[in-house]
DNA sequence: CCGCCAGATTGATCTCGGTCAAGGATTCAC
DNA sequence: GTGAATCCTTGACCGAGATCAATCTGGCGG
């Protein structure tokens, strides 16, 4: 069936406009979906954890570029099959519904971050949200929201997925270090030190 | 089956955070979705058009608030039957995972504007969505984009999806049509009477 | 026809976040 | 271990868009 493949971080898997020839899930790793302006400016529209399925399926050209942020492992369908697959099994395709249902929710929460929210509110809402993906990242029950934690972003990824610059996004960093709310031992490193503070900043 | 119902324009069809009771099929009308934050500011985060699905099917609660932004008619469904019903027919699971893929890929795209374009660029990008929009709204073939239009949105709501303040949208509007980009016959009348310019301006 | 009111425009001013420009700090190659 | 490239932080300044505050317009009921 998919091919397993290896897929280095920086290295892209799709870009955006191509044909979409295939799809994919993801077995390890983290990557990003990413759309770009001609002048280069650049949004993160989604990422992708474990488990989590990308490409398009059902769809002539792919809307977004995907590239890896850690060394990744996934398993790639070219999309005809796929498709072709998808619809004799219907379980199958209720699986990828349901997927592409809470992905439209999470994407349309994000919306509201990027289109009302202060820098302050995107920063906290964003730490707050890594701490519950990176949660449940590995296959472990339910531990509930993470108090550390590495983030898969350098901080011109984080500026690219909250719609800010990354001078902005270190200042509001160091703030927060400053105010004793998070701790940050490592570039990526994140320590919450003070989780309501956050959940008050992100509204 | 389902239930038809008339909502009239500013009524409420669901509530943000309701227990996700019902999903809908647009047939007539224009009705927004939308999420607010505790102190009221509001992103409009989807639009949905007649043919158009609306609700969160195999979801506790819905995300979003749906409101009609014209007279509207839908056709309403209890969404446990809806589920029930929907898991045993795999065409209409296929049909609904096609809507929610494009769905997703529009909202993305939304995200770029929302965290990447400029004021000038919303408003061309968003009068360019319209006039495409609102062409095949009726049933007729493929008539291209229209060159003019009516606006289901007021000032307030388009400030809403673009995530800017009334004044910025109002002042936008002002300098295209003072640049003879635009004619604005009625207030939520528009006429593009130069198209290239205003994709110029898009970006 | 007139007055009212919601919605839209316009103007003056302010502020948040962007831009430009130096430094620091990590990490990697050799 | 040393140099260099990359990433991050910090500072000074600027400007797009927000905010505050009047008008202005047009649709509607009387």
């Amino acid at each position: 069936m998919g091919r397993r493949r290896t897929v280095s971080a920086g290295e892209p898997l799709i870009w955006e406009d191509d044909d979409s020839l295939l799809v994919a899930n993801v077995i390890e790793g983290v990557l990003k979906l990413t759309t770009s302006t001609a002048d280069g400016r650049e949004q993160i529209v989604g990422v992708a954890y474990p488990s989590d399925f990308i490409g398009r399926p059902f769809g002539q050209t792919s809307a977004a570029s995907v590239v890896a942020l850690t060394d990744a492992r996934v398993c790639v369908f070219a999309r005809n099959d796929f498709d072709r697959f998808a619809r004799e099994h219907p379980e199958l395709e209720h699986k990828l519904l349901e997927r592409t249902l809470a992905e439209l929710d999470r994407t349309r929460a994000w919306m509201m971050l990027l289109g009302r929210k202060s820098a302050p509110e995107k920063i906290a809402t964003f730490l707050l949200d890594m701490s519950e993906r990176l949660a449940d990242n590995g296959c472990m029950a339910h531990t509930g929201p993470a108090r550390q934690f590495t983030l898969p972003f350098s901080r011109q990824q984080v500026a690219d997925l909250l719609g800010l610059t990354i001078e902005t996004v270190s200042r509001q960093f160091t703030k927060l270090k400053a105010d004793g709310v998070v701790a940050l031992p490592g570039r990526r490193d994140v320590e919450i030190l003070d989780r309501s503070a956050l959940q008050a900043l992100a509204g």
